[in-house]
DNA sequence: ATGTTTGCCTAACAATCGTTAGACAAAAAT
DNA sequence: ATTTTTGTCTAACGATTGTTAGGCAAACAT
């Protein structure tokens, strides 16, 4: 018969998961699933993880580390509000195009984490939305952007960013760093082209 | 003992049902949580509707159909496109905010749909956002709009729009024509200040 | 060469799932 | 007053769930 030995590391039942949590959810992806797309067994996978809540935590986490690893880093880096928040945008783009499958198991699927583990996720979320929004606070100060409600700016610049992982695709035309260009213009205010500032424009 | 009839509506149930799909998603809703949330037993469920996956489809396509009526009517309507994009945007609000939890199942778990009545959906998605895009185009030809990408533009707001319903509460301070006026005033271009045509701008 | 560890397997477990059958009482229709 | 319909119930079904126990062969360590 074939190898009984196929040496599955750990790292690629978490690939294979995050396949499958994005394709059919969390909650209908059984562990039967995951084994027979690695081609093995679903008791085989108890000798690399705990149980199947340890999957989601690790996915969601490591997700969560990457995102607030990279806004650091901006943080960090640049000086000039613009150029931070073209950079996090990028980067978050990034992120999410490099993995697709975790990052919408960490979009998505948190919601399944067990309570202890989603306090902490939670609280891991907020620290990314405050980074984010220090960032348009630093444009305020600096006289580039304008805006009533800077909570409601960032939400919607990552809701923007966050729905690519609805559409992106691997094969597609589009990279990452042109996405995320497209994104930062119209979030700095593509769409209209008559503002009320126009209205003195002589050219 | 207590009256053994109680005459559960269908659409209590598919309220009920609603609410926990929104909480704990479809696939970890069970009937028997359906049931007991309204205090009856889980068999008794199919004395109102044939199966779980009922409950699913008539919560997505009920909610397709407001959303769908509702471009509709704003394109009978309105003619300036900017006034076509802010009344769009206001009804998408409201629909998402007079129920959370149908529009929360709307936006997460068809995914779970079979898959006859999941390619309708999507056709009725599609529709939906080739309306809004229309709007985009209005506005261009207009004159009113500038976008390199208008895929992308209408991408961002339904996005945007759609984000409203992971943080909106009912209880919330913030009514939705205050939330739809100010996603459109973003949506418009309010976060920059300083735009290229501004290099030109004399007081 | 011998013993230990590793990585898979088969088999089985209790729990839970969606769903059906059939009983029974209240309500409505005749 | 009798029949029919309606809305619930209990009980059970087969399937599937996550997980564990225990076996066995290959790989590794000594």
């Amino acid at each position: 018969m074939g190898e009984t030995i196929k040496n599955i590391s750990k790292e690629q039942i978490i690939s294979a998961a995050a396949k499958l949590f994005r394709q059919k959810g969390y909650a209908s992806s059984s562990m039967r699933d995951i084994a027979s797309s690695l081609h093995i067994e679903a008791a085989s996978l108890y000798h690399h993880i705990k149980n199947k809540e340890e999957i989601l935590e690790i996915i969601c986490f490591s997700m969560a580390k990457r995102f607030l690893d990279a806004i650091a880093e901006v943080n960090d880096i640049y000086f000039n509000a613009e150029e931070k928040l073209r950079k996090a945008i990028l980067f978050h783009v990034e992120i999410i195009t490099e993995d697709i499958d975790k990052s919408a198991v960490f979009l998505r699927e948190w919601r399944s984490l067990p309570d202890t583990f989603l306090q902490d996720f939670l609280r891991l979320r907020n620290q990314y939305e405050s980074d984010f929004t220090r960032i348009i606070e630093n444009g305020i100060e600096e006289d580039l952007f304008e805006t009533t409600d800077k909570k409601f700016a960032v939400l919607s610049i990552l809701s923007s960013v966050n729905w690519i992982n609805e559409w992106y695709q691997t094969e597609g035309k589009m990279r990452p760093n042109e996405i995320a260009e497209r994104i930062s213009d119209f979030v700095m205010g593509g769409l209209r082209k008559k503002l009320v500032t126009d209205i003195h424009y002589r050219p």
